[in-house]
DNA sequence: TTGAAAGCGCTAACAG
DNA sequence: CTGTTAGCGCTTTCAA
């Protein structure tokens, strides 16, 4: 078809061809473009030169085999579909590609009804230095298998045992949201929330239900299990969750979504029942997407970006043995009020 | 801080362990685990047995270094946090894992104002066997440089000379929306386009407009600059871009926006004014985003992973050198009508 | 400050 | 069908 593997791969200079250039040995050509000790000005500046001239670029495989690091880092992600995950691999590849690396990014496809293994064996042996494992629960065993073939690994999300990560507070994005509704004098909170991962260990729905619940339990409001919902983490789940909640005897004054996404799809279904937002129903969600801020959504913000950027820089670090400090660290979370949320309606009272 | 690097690399079995393991030499372990022909079943299967036990895997730089080959892919991408770009990576990706080659994925930034060079000298060379363009018009120098150092090279979008390419007919999409407007009894049809791209050569808005003039030419409709905006493919500025219009002395009475995100921003803009969709106002957006079906947007689909996916098995087809004739393939589109557009109001002549 | 040479772990002729 | 051996292109002691 195309023309491109007509011209032969254009072999490319090598460091002998360098050194042979630059009169000196293959040793003093490394040394002196990697910038090290020991080399004599003058030589050093006259390889700089041969180097350009010959447009030389030592091969990284090479390198790799020799020093054993391959400068390459993997993303481990649940999907890489998802407003979550391309934030994080946007923060994750910008300090990559600042810091030298290689950024590949690993799906975890879910198969027969279970969660590939990272048998460590396939994807990434001998070809990442380090790991960003992204809202995956990983087995004990999947990480020691990693760690125990010399990965560093981070993670955003949950605390990996021995991991340096970072993430926010989903307890504290539940009380969070839920309080600010109750602040606002609603007692009938609904909560739209997610069961539907049986594969990743994905604990998020949980802890943001625990907030939920411990913010209505600090206001001496009963729960009532009618009140929460599954809503898939999809728009889509979202307005389906809010039909069930609509149908209700006694529907709630106000939703807590614990994402953006699934307000957002029963904000659209309150708009098809005629329901008026904030006016008879409040809605908050959580994340902050862009798509939240034309909406006017009040939602709990999180950087995800920086999220992975901050443990992106950690891991580089550690691979330079540059030694920090950090265990872990909580990112901060704001509440950001906009049109979605107002007092309830006034009952009038007969 | 952690205890990740107290541990040794955990040195790993060669080859050569193999070898001696299974009394045999490392032409023959190679040959075996490769499914290489010549070699005896027994041996094989003894050969295969060991590497078991002793858990082997090649190394992949090892391998890299002998072959040439890294195994390894590149998707360019402008930008990676975008639904588009996620869509796309999620393609290859998936293609990617079930061919064995690694995803390394390479933002394109812009530095004080240009796009970043890829002089195929940084993140490219020797690094991967091929690259992935997403919707990036490289320079012919850049593409001439990477196909001079052996890399294959498909692309999303433009097509790329001499590459293999997919992508949508843009024309088409801009001239199925105005079609379907027109068909519905509009006359006073607007564009929300973008002209903010000025780095990467971006030809999509001014082919999706090209489609739109052209529908509007062949109904007989006059064009009328007015009615042409910019709405920066951001929600934000499809709100923006939906005040200017409606600021004009004789609105539209539909709007075409060359994206679903801006047909977003409109559609709220329009919603927070009092303006009925689609009683007063039309509006056809481009994507088909997740959103797009909740909101009940009327749209033009089109798959974007496919187009990944698409590209990522011709690449590996290339590599195979199982050498196919595919050029160039126009992806499908579809009119997805819902519930924004209708026929514009009968207006009442007095 | 520089050079020689021994690997890194694998593949690929070439013999046998 | 199997083994020997020469690289692949770089880094890194160890000497000089």
């Amino acid at each position: 078809m195309t023309q491109q593997r007509s011209s032969p791969p254009a072999s490319r200079a090598t460091i002998e061809d360098v050194a042979a250039a630059a009169n000196v040995s293959v040793a003093t050509v490394s040394r002196a473009l990697r910038g090290l000790p020991n080399v004599a000005a003058s030589t050093r500046s006259r390889v700089v030169e041969v180097a350009g001239q010959l447009n030389y670029q030592a091969d990284p495989a090479a390198r790799r085999l020799a020093t054993g690091r391959s400068h390459a880092i993997a993303v481990l992600v649940p999907f890489v579909n998802t407003w979550y995950c391309a934030e994080v691999m946007a923060g994750v590849e910008a300090v990559c590609a600042e810091a030298g690396y290689d950024m590949v990014v690993i799906a975890l496809r879910a198969e027969n009804g279970d969660r590939r293994p990272i048998d460590g064996t396939e994807a990434l042996h001998r070809r990442v230095d380090g790991i960003v494992v992204v809202d995956v629960a990983l087995e004990p065993a999947e990480l020691d298998e990693m760690i125990s073939r010399g990965l560093s690994v981070v993670s955003i999300g949950p605390p990996l045992p021995g991991c340096a990560s970072t993430g926010i507070d989903d307890v504290a994005v539940g009380r969070m949201a839920t309080e600010h509704l109750l602040g606002l004098g609603h007692h009938r909170i609904a909560l739209i929330g997610d069961t539907t991962d049986t594969v990743f260990g994905f604990m998020v729905p949980t802890m943001r239900q625990q907030g939920y619940e411990a913010a209505l339990n600090a206001a001496g409001v009963e729960l009532d299990d009618e009140l929460i919902v599954d809503g898939s983490f999809t728009v889509q789940g979202g307005a389906e969750a809010f039909d069930q909640l609509m149908a209700l005897d006694d529907p709630p004054t106000a939703i807590f979504a614990i994402g953006d996404i699934m307000a957002l799809g029963a904000m659209q279904r309150a708009r098809e029942l005629g329901i008026d937002i904030p006016g008879d129903l409040s809605i908050v969600g959580v994340d902050d997407q862009p798509v939240a801020e034309v909406l006017g959504l009040t939602t709990v913000h999180q950087d995800v970006a920086e999220h992975g950027a901050r443990v992106a820089r950690w891991l580089v670090d550690l691979l330079r043995d540059d030694d920090h400090s950090v265990e872990r660290f909580i990112a901060p979370i704001t509440l950001v009020e906009r049109t979605t949320t107002a007092a309830p309606a006034t009952v009038v009272v007969g």
